[in-house]
RNA sequence: CGGGGUGUGGCGCAGCCUGGUAGCGCAUCGGCUUUGGGAGCCGAGGGUCGGAGGUUCAAAUCCUCUCACCCCGACCA
C-alpha cells in the first residue's frame, strides 16, 4: 500500500477533546474522527485495526463451534415489550417510530431477536445445543460517552447466544466460550485477566468479566497474588472476620454531645477513637421501601451487595429532607439504636465491642453501643468493598486493587428470556421444556482502545503484531535519488508478494516527517533503505516496541521479515 | 441528571478582566533551496470569533438565553 493514496491524517498536537491515551492516540495516527459524540468515522487505518479484531474473534468463535449470523439493528418494540424490557431498560435504548408510527428501537443488545428467531425454527431436543453469534454495530444511547472508543454510543460488538436443553449443558458452553474468549484475548496481544463478575438481576450463579489491565480502565477489580481469584470490585467477596466474632458487653450506651460533629473523620477526631470505632448508617431508598445499612467507619459499602441482599434494582442515598424525616435528625446523626427501619449490618461490624453512632438526635452520638445487645438487626452480611489490606477470600493470600477495561463479558441467561418469550422444544419424552440460554459479548472497538492503552509510549502507538494495520513501514530516505527510488518499489513489490502488509511512505517529505509518523502508527516493524545503506547492499530494519534495529541484506530481507513475524504471531 | 470547564481559519492557542480595524504557531497553495528524527527563505489563500437576542456611537470582549464538546460521579462491551 502507498501512504499517498491512503487518506491517513495524522496530527502533531494532541486534540483538545481528547484525555485518554488511546483517544489521543487514534485521533493522532488519523484512524478515527469524531462525529457526534461517541459516534465516530473509521478511517481506513483504523478500519484495518478493527477488522484484524474482528477476524480474530470471528476465527476463535467459529474454531468453538459458534455459527456466524447477522441480526437486524433495528428491532420492533413489539419483542421488547414481550420480554418486559421495554418498560425496564432505560434511556440507553434509543427509541424512535417509522414513517407508520411504530415503536421500533436501534438494538443495544439482542437477546430478543435471537430468542424470537430460535422460538420459530427450533422445536426439538435434536437441534440442540446452538450457539450462534453476530459482529454487529450496536447502539447504547449512554449517559456519558467518554475516552473514544472506550465508551462510544455507537460500537462494534460481537454478541454470542447459546441454547441448551438443560443448565449442565448451558454450562459446558459456557466453558468452551471461557476457552474462546482467552484464546482470541491472548491472539490480539492483551494482558487481561479473568475476574468473576456481578450476574446482576438475571441471575444464574455465576459470570465472569474478562478485564485488560490498564490503570486508566474503568473498572476495578481484585486480584489475589497467591491463588486464581480475581473478581470485578462489586463482586469481591470479603473474607469473614478472623477470631472473636462476639466481643461481651461492656457498659450500657449513653449519648454524649457532639455539636457540628458529623462525618466520621470528625466523630473520630473529636471522640478521640479510631474511625474503625465509628459505625455510620446509610439511609437508602428501594423500590420496596427505606433500609439503613451499617457499615464500619474506614469501610465504603458496596452497592451491589446491598442490592442482591434486598433483591432489589433501585437503591438512592436519602436525601436530607427524607434522613430527617426517617430519623428525626439532620444527616450526620443517623444511627440504628431505636431507628424503625430494616437494619442491615456488614459482617465487620459485629466484631466490635463498643462503637460510636448517631443517636438519631441532632448534635449527639452514643457510644458504648453493642451490636448484638443493643440492635435488632434483620440481617447481617458482606456489604462492604474489600480493600488492599483485606485477605483473599479464597486462600487468605494478599490482595491487590487493580484497574482494568472490560473486553468480554459472559454470563448464563438460564430461562429468563426463553420464558419470556416462550422459546420451547420438545424433550425426548416429548415434553415441552423452555430453553436454557447463555450470552458471551466481546467489545470489539473497544479492543482496538485497549490495545492502544496498553501498548504505546511517548512517540505513539504500539501495536501487537496480530492488530498492527500494516505489519511492516517501508520508509525511503531520498527519493529523488533514482537508485533508492526503484530499490525501495521493488522491495514493497516483494513484500506485497510474500503476503507482508506493508505500508510504503512514498511522500515528499523529509526522513525525520517519515519516522514521527512511523512511530506514532505504531508498525510493528519499519524498514529504512537510502543511498548509504544500498551502498552496502542492506536496509535497516527497526523493532518498535524494543526499538532495536539492525542492518539486514536486501538479498534476505523477505525471509528475515518473514521470520520476525511469524515468531511473533505464533510464539 | 448533578458538579467543573471549553467553544476564535483544518489543528493547537493568544486576545476577553479594562469594548475601538481579529492575531500567533502548525497545516494548506505557489516558487526556490533542502533530504537520517516534525527544514529554510519569499509569496498567497482561508475566520459572520458556536448560535440567538440584548446593552452601546461601537461587542470576540459586557448581559440573557441556547447549542455543542470535554472532565469528575450514577450505566455497560
Amino acid at each position: 500500500m502507498l501512504y499517498s493514496r491512503l487518506l491517513l491524517p495524522t496530527l502533531k498536537e494532541n486534540p483538545a477533546e481528547a484525555e485518554a491515551v488511546s483517544h489521543r492516540l487514534l485521533l493522532r495516527a488519523g484512524m478515527i474522527r469524531k462525529l457526534a459524540s461517541g459516534i465516530y468515522n473509521y478511517l481506513p487505518l483504523g478500519l484495518r485495526v478493527l477488522r484484524k479484531v474482528e477476524n480474530i474473534v470471528r476465527e476463535e468463535m467459529n474454531r468453538a463451534g459458534a455459527q456466524e449470523v447477522l441480526l437486524p439493528a433495528v428491532q420492533p418494540a413489539e419483542l421488547w415489550q414481550e420480554s418486559g424490557r421495554w418498560q425496564v431498560y432505560g434511556k440507553e435504548l434509543l427509541r424512535f417510530k417509522d414513517r407508520h408510527g411504530r415503536d421500533s428501537c436501534f438494538g443495544p443488545t439482542h437477546e430478543e431477536v435471537i430468542t424470537d428467531l430460535v422460538r420459530r425454527e427450533v422445536h426439538s431436543y435434536r437441534q440442540l445445543p446452538l450457539n450462534l453469534y453476530q459482529i454487529q454495530v450496536k447502539f447504547r444511547d449512554e449517559i456519558r460517552p467518554r475516552f473514544g472508543l472506550i465508551r462510544g454510543r455507537e460500537f462494534l460488538m460481537k454478541d454470542g447466544y447459546s441454547f441448551h436443553v438443560d443448565e449442565a449443558d448451558s454450562e459446558t458452553c459456557y466453558g468452551e466460550m471461557y476457552r474462546a474468549y482467552s484464546r482470541a484475548f491472548q491472539r490480539c496481544g492483551l494482558n487481561f485477566k479473568v475476574v468473576e463478575a456481578d450476574s446482576g438481576p438475571i441471575g444464574g450463579s455465576f459470570s465472569h468479566e474478562f478485564m485488560v489491565l490498564a490503570d486508566t480502565g474503568e473498572d476495578s477489580l481484585a486480584s489475589c497474588a497467591a491463588c486464581d481469584y480475581a473478581a470485578n470490585l462489586e463482586k469481591a467477596e470479603v473474607a469473614p472476620p478472623q477470631g472473636n466474632p462476639a466481643p461481651a458487653p461492656g457498659a450500657a450506651p449513653e449519648a454524649v454531645a457532639t455539636p457540628e460533629v458529623r462525618t466520621v473523620e470528625e466523630v473520630a477526631a473529636f471522640l478521640k477513637v479510631s474511625p474503625r470505632e465509628v459505625v455510620k448508617t446509610l439511609i437508602y431508598e428501594t423500590e420496596a421501601g427505606p433500609v439503613a445499612v451499617l457499615l464500619r467507619g474506614d469501610h465504603e459499602v458496596n452497592e451491589v451487595k446491598v442490592k442482591n441482599l434486598l433483591g432489589v434494582t433501585e437503591l438512592i442515598l436519602a436525601g436530607p429532607a427524607r434522613i430527617q424525616e426517617l430519623t428525626g435528625a439532620e444527616v450526620g446523626f443517623a444511627g440504628p439504636v431505636g431507628l424503625n427501619l430494616p437494619l442491615y449490618a456488614d459482617q465487620a461490624v459485629m466484631a466490635l465491642a463498643a462503637m460510636v453512632t448517631g443517636a438519631n438526635r441532632d448534635g449527639y452520638h452514643l457510644i458504648q453501643v453493642h451490636p448484638q445487645r443493643d440492635l435488632v438487626l434483620t440481617q447481617v452480611a458482606d456489604l462492604r468493598l474489600v480493600t488492599a489490606q483485606d485477605p483473599c477470600p479464597r486462600c487468605g493470600g494478599a490482595l491487590e486493587i487493580l484497574r482494568g477495561i472490560e473486553v468480554g463479558h459472559i454470563f448464563k441467561l438460564g430461562r429468563k428470556y426463553s420464558q419470556a418469550l416462550k422459546a420451547t422444544f420438545l424433550d425426548a419424552a416429548g415434553q415441552e421444556q423452555y430453553l436454557y440460554m447463555g450470552c458471551y459479548g466481546i467489545g470489539v472497538s473497544r479492543i482496538v482502545a485497549a490495545a492502544i492503552e496498553q501498548g504505546h509510549d511517548a512517540d505513539g502507538i504500539i501495536w501487537p503484531l496480530a492488530l498492527a494495520p500494516f505489519q511492516v513501514g517501508l520508509i525511503p530516505i531520498a527519493l529523488t535519488d533514482a537508485a533508492t527510488r526503484e530499490a525501495t518499489f521493488r522491495l514493497h513489490d516483494e513484500l506485497e508478494a510474500a503476503g507482508l502488509e506493508v505500508l510504503l511512505d512514498d511522500r515528499d517529505e523529509r526522513p525525520g516527517v517519515k519516522f514521527k509518523d512511523y512511530d506514532l502508527m505504531g508498525l510493528p516493524l519499519r524498514v529504512v533503505i537510502g543511498p548509504k545503506t544500498l551502498a552496502k547492499g542492506q536496509a535497516e530494519v527497526r523493532h518498535r516496541r524494543s526499538r532495536e534495529t539492525v542492518m539486514v541484506g536486501l538479498d534476505h530481507l523477505v525471509s528475515y521479515l518473514k521470520d520476525q513475524i511469524s515468531k511473533e504471531l505464533h510464539g
